[in-house]
DNA sequence: TTGTAGGCGTTATCAC
DNA sequence: GTGATAACGCCTACAA
């Protein structure tokens, strides 16, 4: 039960306390003989070496911190996923963190340096509002990973991956207006910096190249309390909608799960999708092709944007040329959700 | 941008480092104004414990583990929130661990336990085949949370607090067969040892009390390639069902997922639920109420566990009382997807 | 109430 | 190729 020390594994050995770090650490100058056979008594023990004692000498623990915006929201999973396999690959190790919406990721990331001795820093899903002076504090390299529009340019140490939620946004709501809509409501969240803003950002734009009046009325801003992007804030922001009276015929909201509680709070109030409202999300989530009907979205690159993240932090890490800035644009997936207004 | 040491606090308040050390500590025997000037220096040089170093000493990190089968499965992000703010509360940090399919969760904490200094460990749906030698070699309480029908009982230092898997499996099945259904296939895992063998279990039992023969083929095990508990894999083997021309007139699915998939496939087969067919899912996700026809489900009450899971083992931690094995009983929920077979 | 010194388990720098 | 030994930053007797 005891723990089983490096030196102890010396002394069973017969060697230095040196000789089995070197064992240890793949380290060059080392009869092969004897890294066998520390080897050897290292598995025989079961010996693990102390990652603490290890990270106190080294300023360096080899380990990514992974900051998720709500990690709970399904957005994330195959991401989190990629950026783990990598890591372990390259031979880093992983610390996940959650952020929850009322937390500043800048302030725990810095936290987190600190204690730990985080060899690079992973931002996934952040505000783009980020207290670039503070971002500057952080001492190791870091990856900005999520939307945005405007992207602080920070420093040689942070690279930006992002997919565009503007130009998405715009993009989604002009073929919305190009299928004859007029009256679009948009679901969005209540962040002043976050996708919310660039979302409605893309929306406003849209509108105007269409020329049709920007009608803040129909934009619901869902305040989570907690989680946020939830099947059932969808749905009460659009019952809420529904009964407020308001004209419309379509409804864009910022995200699949709110689209499918959006669909769901208009067949609980008998009506349709599409035919009596058109309904659109974005993400691209898996859920929202296997729904009924299937969602019109935006689909986001998040593998490949999860895999140029961890890619770029890694390379930088490692002193290698990266490519430090890369901006996506999600795809418009037309599926059974909307439809074109008669005329 | 050097990092601030406990030492250099020290010098700068004109005190020693124990000083210090009480100061941050909370001892009680420390004059009030020099822990005052002490706080403040920290506060202002932006001092931050090294973690690594004080792991070292403590021989206890405050840190909980998190190890979560299938980080990605939306099953667990009410519960990781919970689990997360109560350690909070009570002064622990948490690190979250994502176990892939084909990892021996086990073997991960033992590694873990070694690497870091653990205070406690919490298995968030495991496997119940775990390897009891294995897991008595942990020297930290932990916590088996998740479904189950045996129970290891392995020591002291483990708190089990589980859904019962099979019984709820069997109330299911049993329903269905109450609601007239002779032929019900089985969505399944293919796992010996988890949810799958508890589900098959349930559903063997409940096939024999209706006097129903148990077929075979009537079994789809649904293997996972990284993630298994996605819509599409239950849209996947309900296809392959569907064509398979066997007889059937209800789909018992062991995930809500997989249900979700199931339906979609029986539409995109120009068929329908329930009408056609009956689904029923388990677990209670969200998204089974909004989907259409909303999915009949067992909910199972997974905040509960969250929450008594992290109880049981702080309290285990802090070495006060506690329960120690607790079995929830999920809640079968009728819905649309399933309905009574007219005779 | 406070300061000094030793040690936690490693790694890195020396000598040998 | 190998083995002492000094850090790394902190905590804790023990002494003052």
């Amino acid at each position: 039960m005891e723990q089983v020390t490096i030196k102890e594994v010396a002394k069973l050995c017969g060697v230095g306390i040196s000789t089995v770090s070197r064992a240890i650490n793949n380290h060059p100058d080392i009869n092969e003989e004897t890294k066998k056979k520390i080897m050897d008594t290292i598995k025989k023990y079961n010996y693990v070496p102390n990652n603490s004692a290890r990270n106190l000498k080294r300023t360096d623990s080899h380990t990514i911190a992974v900051l998720v915006k709500e990690i709970s929201n399904p957005f994330w999973g195959k991401a989190l996923e990629i950026i783990s396999r990598e890591a372990m690959e390259r031979n880093y190790s992983i610390v996940l963190q959650n952020i929850q919406d009322n937390e500043n990721e800048v302030e725990v990331a810095l936290q987190l340096e600190k204690e730990k001795r985080l060899t690079g820093i992973v931002f996934l899903g952040g505000m783009f509002n980020y207290d670039v002076e503070r971002l500057r504090q952080l001492t190791v390299p870091f990856v900005l990973s999520g939307s945005g529009k405007e992207l602080p340019n920070v420093s040689e140490k942070c690279a930006i991956i992002t997919s565009d939620g503007e130009k998405e946004s715009f993009a989604m709501v002009d073929y919305l207006c190009r299928c004859g809509h007029k009256l679009i409501a948009l679901l969005t969240t209540s962040d002043e910096a976050g996708l919310g803003k660039v979302h409605l950002e893309g929306y406003i734009r849209a509108l105007e190249k269409n020329g049709i009046a920007y009608d803040r009325n129909l934009v619901v801003k869902i305040v989570g309390n907690g989680r946020t992007y939830t099947v059932e804030n969808g749905y009460q922001a659009t019952m809420e909608l529904l009964q407020s009276g308001l004209d419309f015929t379509c409804i864009y909201a910022i995200s699949d799960t709110f689209a499918i509680g959006a669909c769901r709070a208009v067949f609980d109030s008998g009506k349709r999708v599409p035919e009596d409202y058109s309904i659109a999300g974005s993400d691209g989530l898996d859920i929202g092709e296997y729904y009924r009907p299937s969602i019109t979205t935006t689909f986001k690159h998040r593998e490949k944007i999860a895999e140029e993240s961890i890619k770029a932090l890694l390379d930088m890490v490692e002193g290698k040329d990266a490519e430090r800035v890369r901006m996506f644009q999600g795809k418009l997936v037309e599926r059974e959700s909307t439809r074109r207004l008669e005329e």
